[in-house]
DNA sequence: GCCGTTTTCGGCCCGACTGTTTTCAGTCG
């Protein structure tokens, strides 16, 4: 067991003791326990042996004791016993906004729910009004989140999809019969959510192919029809497979590929163009064109290649015609990046961790940014810790001068719009990410009034997730972006895509408008370990979907310009 | 369960909001 999963589960432990009723500060002790495994620096197993796990704040006796077991046999006794005496589906009951450990208590004590559905249905037959601390408001509010429950279900987050394309596709290459096996549908055009994995895959023995797949990955193909046949996979996802001849891969990939606006308007070309263009090819006069590849494809409509992340029919084929479709951002041309936490608050690394880690990844700058005091759950800063943590930077910029390293903060926006700090100490920071954590309810114009507020104080150099989604667990807060949009593009405020595949925010949707707006964006991993750096990648994808070419994202710019930019900005 | 010590037991404990209450418990970030 890896640090991540051993703090997993003394995460479920703290959950499980709490659902049981235990102490609190037992339950917070786990918890405790839990970030502090994730934060130790060295070797887990080693420092077990030491002693030195022991001596670290907050592993006690019994702590220490329980990550021996899960180090040495995979599992805990504790663990498994509280998971046994823990009624199935009293977990689940959790995922529901509004409900806590304690009253998922009462609802399993009183009424013996142990499930979504059967809230769902206690709900509709209004049994938990009139339970100890429930009333008809928080029945509402239940049946509400079970809705939005439900609006999701069925749903997957990019950053769960790709990878498993990735490596299914990795896996399959080369199986007998297989062509050619190519990612296709929402997930290569790189949306941010999607309803399944769509593959496209070459072959002429369609039969063996689907076969092989049901041997080798233990699928079971539900529907099968002319060139196409579905499955689930053990994942939850369903996979859907488009299989055609190599003549005909580039119609086949295409198609499958969508969205169905943009292949509608490519067929709508090709009647001009006198062809018939469905998923089993590009005809003329009845006889298949050969496009082996889409390239041939749009060649023959007299187009360019449009990069997939474009197909969502806003004008992508037009801007093909008239040559005036975007060079785009690519994860090459990224040298750097801000809002990335360390161990000063909720990240798990030290500052040169994470520095080693930018240059890894090839990168020459980085903006470190932890939270601000008031994010008291994350660890949020006080004065003198973001003192220490001033003197670390400095030292590391005189130990590597060849690498910019940016101190900065992400600063709570506080409901007033005010930032986590006064004048005199954000001045003291290379840069501020002002973002929204607490406080989501406020109404529409009490929240773009906020927000303008925390744009409108000169050191907010860029706003972070703009929106506050949560992808599939939480609506965006009410909010006039428009309104945002236009004062940040008036003074120079930088807007955050955050990259993290969790929220993916700003929406891609309103990337040209915020490039119209002149305004300059940074694609921020939001990280808070070293693997967070990738997310960047994530980041590029959406800026590709929303047309960004290298001189729209800061994250491009040599650090010298990347200063200047900064500076600028409070200049005014 | 952990910590610290005036050392083996008492304290730990953010702040806002909501909804259920009649002074507070539960939830959330």
């Amino acid at each position: 067991m890896d640090k991540k999963e051993v703090a997993a589960v003394l995460e479920e432990i703290a959950l499980l003791l709490d659902l049981s009723g235990e102490n609190p500060f037992k339950v917070r002790a786990y918890e405790a326990g839990a970030r502090a495994v994730l934060t130790f620096p060295g070797d887990l197993a080693a420092a077990l042996q030491s002693g030195d796990l022991a001596r670290v704040k907050g592993i006690g006796k019994s702590l220490a004791g329980v990550i021996d077991e899960l180090l040495s046999r995979g599992d805990a006794a504790l663990h498994r016993d509280l998971k046994a005496k823990t009624p199935p589906g009293l977990l689940e009951l959790l995922q529901v906004p509004g409900l806590g450990p304690k009253k998922a208590r009462v609802l399993y004590d009183e009424l013996h729910i142990t499930g979504l559905g059967e809230l769902e249905y206690a709900c509709r037959e209004n049994r938990l009004v009139g339970l100890a601390g429930f009333g008809a408001k928080s029945q509402d509010k239940i049946r509400a989140g079970l809705a939005g429950l439900k609006r999701y279900a069925g749903l997957f987050r990019l950053g769960d999809l790709l990878p498993l394309a990735e490596s299914l596709t990795a896996r399959w290459r080369g199986l007998p019969g297989i062509e050619r096996l190519e990612v296709a549908g929402p997930v290569r055009r790189r949306l941010e959510v999607a309803d399944g994995l769509d593959l496209a895959i070459a072959t002429s023995q369609p039969d063996q192919v689907l076969a092989a797949l049901e041997k080798i990955a233990g699928l079971q193909f539900a529907s099968r029809g002319s060139g196409q046949a579905e499955a689930a996979l053990p994942q939850g996802a369903p996979l859907r497979l488009n299989l055609a001849e190599s003549a005909a891969f580039g119609a086949a990939w295409l198609a499958a590929t969508g969205n169905e606006g943009h292949f509608r308007a490519l067929q709508r070309l090709a009647r001009e163009h006198n062809l018939e263009l469905t998923a089993r090819g590009l005809f003329e006069a009845g006889a298949l064109v050969p496009c082996r590849e889409e390239a041939d494809l749009y060649r023959r409509l007299g187009l360019p290649l449009v990069p997939p992340e474009l197909r969502e029919d806003l004008g992508e084929i037009e801007a093909g015609q008239a040559n005036r479709l975007p060079r785009l951002l690519s994860s090459e041309d990224i040298k750097g990046c801000f809002h990335v936490h360390s161990y000063y608050s909720d990240g798990v690394n030290s500052l040169e961790e994470l520095m080693g880690g930018a240059v890894h990844r090839g990168w020459n700058f980085l903006g470190l940014s932890d939270h601000s005091q008031s994010a008291y759950y994350a660890g949020g800063l006080k004065p003198p810790d973001l003192e220490r943590q001033k003197q670390e930077v400095e030292a590391k910029g005189r130990e590597h001068p060849d690498f910019a390293l940016f101190w900065g903060v992400e600063s709570d926006i506080l409901s007033d719009g005010a930032l986590d700090y006064p004048d005199e100490v954000l001045a003291g920071f290379d840069f501020v990410i002002a973002s929204i954590h607490s406080q989501f309810n406020l109404k529409r114009e009490a929240m773009t009034q906020r927000l303008l507020t925390a744009l409108a104080n000169p050191y907010c150099t860029m706003l972070g997730h703009a929106s506050g989604r949560l992808l599939l667990a939480r609506e965006p807060y009410e909010h006039d972006l428009e309104a945002i949009l236009a004062f940040a593009g008036a003074h120079r405020v930088i807007m955050e895509i955050n990259a993290s595949p969790y929220r993916l925010d700003l929406d891609w949707r309103w990337l040209r408008r915020a490039k119209e707006l002149g305004i300059l964006i940074s694609i921020n991993p939001d990280a808070h370990s070293l693997e967070g750096l990738d997310d960047v990648n994530y980041g590029v994808m959406i800026a590709r979907k929303g047309w960004l070419t290298p001189e729209d994202v800061i994250n491009t710019y040599p650090p010298a310009e990347v200063a200047t930019i900064l500076r600028r900005r409070r200049a005014g």
